[in-house]
DNA sequence: TCTGGGGTCCTTGTGCTA
DNA sequence: TCTGTAGCACAAGGACCC
């Protein structure tokens, strides 16, 4: 979906079209959050995602900043998917807002299929997307980048040398900002570059796994399914804190509140977990996590919090300051799908924590 | 100076055990 | 009994995605 959040936004308010819109955090650029969505009008002062929104107000103070409103975009987001899932039932879900399909069963030509999609979506929706065909998922998702906002790109294996090796190395799946400057590093700027570069070299610089996924990427490559169902790994919860806090007293407050969501949002999808992990990041960004497991199916609010806390007396807050705690627990079942997941877990007596 | 929140996957270090 | 090693599980951190 093309700059969606903002395109909800303006499709709520008209007035908002034309100008520049920038959504992130609470909407309001003096407090921390960054920046979720720019609309096209925004990206022209340099406004993106994940810039913080003081930097995007300094670059577009005019910008109308808007809060993020969730459920407005899940909303908009069943919309669309149920268009999606009226061409296929292979579809994987990305996010909010992207899904993959496919279309290769269908006998439409591609052409054909994405004008289905793109005006079943704007009639249901008022709302544009940008699509992209290919062989497989990875160079569909660069082709749907390649021609925005409404716009379709379809590829194949004929074009990925005069196409996709021109392109930036970041513009590949996979490639951040820390491996693009790695590459930079090597000399490389380019995925045609990237393509020239033995298997054995990358595999040296940057591992088996990903090495070998870079090698295959750069080529094209990519057998990997469509995912069209998953179960969830694990739940957390961030909290960045408005001003950077010294107090050991609210940091374990906003521990056992940020614990009370994440067991609320673990038992409302009918699962317990087998760990608990705190996170914290000091007012140097720097960034540390600590883990706690239990052998029992861990289900109960106070249980839960009782491995937070313990967590959290082993990290080192004299003298410091904290910007960031979060909670989150891991190593999921299904509750009922365990075998031990019916054992009772009895309150103990040192299950209230003292502050 | 600024740097969210909710996730996944991979690598590395360490301790335990055979 | 002691030592070295391999395999494994787990904790912690890092990179990446939307």
């Amino acid at each position: 979906m093309d700059a969606f959040f903002a395109a909800v936004e303006e499709r709520r308010n008209p007035s908002l079209k034309g100008k520049p819109v920038i959504i992130g955090g609470m909407g309001d650029p003096s407090r921390r959050g960054v920046v979720s969505t720019a609309n096209y009008e925004a990206r022209k002062y340099g406004v993106h995602s994940a810039m913080p929104l003081r930097t995007a107000y300094n670059l577009c103070p005019q910008g109308i900043f808007l809060p993020v409103d969730y459920q407005a975009y899940e909303t908009a987001s069943r919309q669309f998917k149920t268009i999606l899932l009226s061409i296929t039932s292979i579809m994987e879900d990305v996010g909010i807002d992207e899904a993959y399909l496919d279309i290769s069963d269908k006998t439409e030509s591609d052409e054909a299929i994405a004008e289905i999609i793109q005006t079943g979506i704007h009639e249901a929706t008022r709302l544009t997307c940008s699509i992209g065909i290919a062989p497989n998922k990875l160079l569909a998702k660069i082709a749907s980048d390649m021609r925005k906002p409404n716009g379709l790109t379809i590829l194949t294996e004929d074009d990925i040398e005069s196409r996709i090796w021109p392109m930036p190395s970041r513009k590949l799946y996979g490639v951040g900002p820390k491996t693009e400057e790695h590459l930079k590093q090597m000399g490389i700027a380019t995925i045609g570059e990237l393509a020239a570069l033995p298997l054995d070299t990358l595999i040296k610089d940057f591992g088996a796994s990903y090495g070998q996924y870079l090698y295959e990427a750069a080529r094209g490559i990519d057998e990997s399914p469509l995912i069209t169902h998953w179960e969830p790994k694990s739940f957390s919860r961030e909290h960045t804190f408005q001003t950077d806090v010294g107090h050991w007293q609210t940091i374990a407050k906003t521990i056992a509140e940020l614990t009370h969501e994440v067991v609320s949002d673990m038992t409302g999808r009918g699962y317990h977990a087998g760990n608990v992990t705190i996170k914290i990041r000091y007012q140097d960004f720097r960034t540390i996590t600590r883990a706690c497991s239990s052998g029992e199916p861990l289900i109960k609010e106070e249980a839960i919090r009782r491995l937070a806390f313990s967590c959290l007396k082993r990290v080192d807050l004299v003298g410091k300051k904290v910007r960031l705690v979060g909670v989150r627990v891991g190593h999921l079942e299904k509750i009922g799908n365990s075998s031990i997941s019916s054992k009772m877990q009895r309150p103990s007596e040192d299950d209230e924590f003292r502050l």
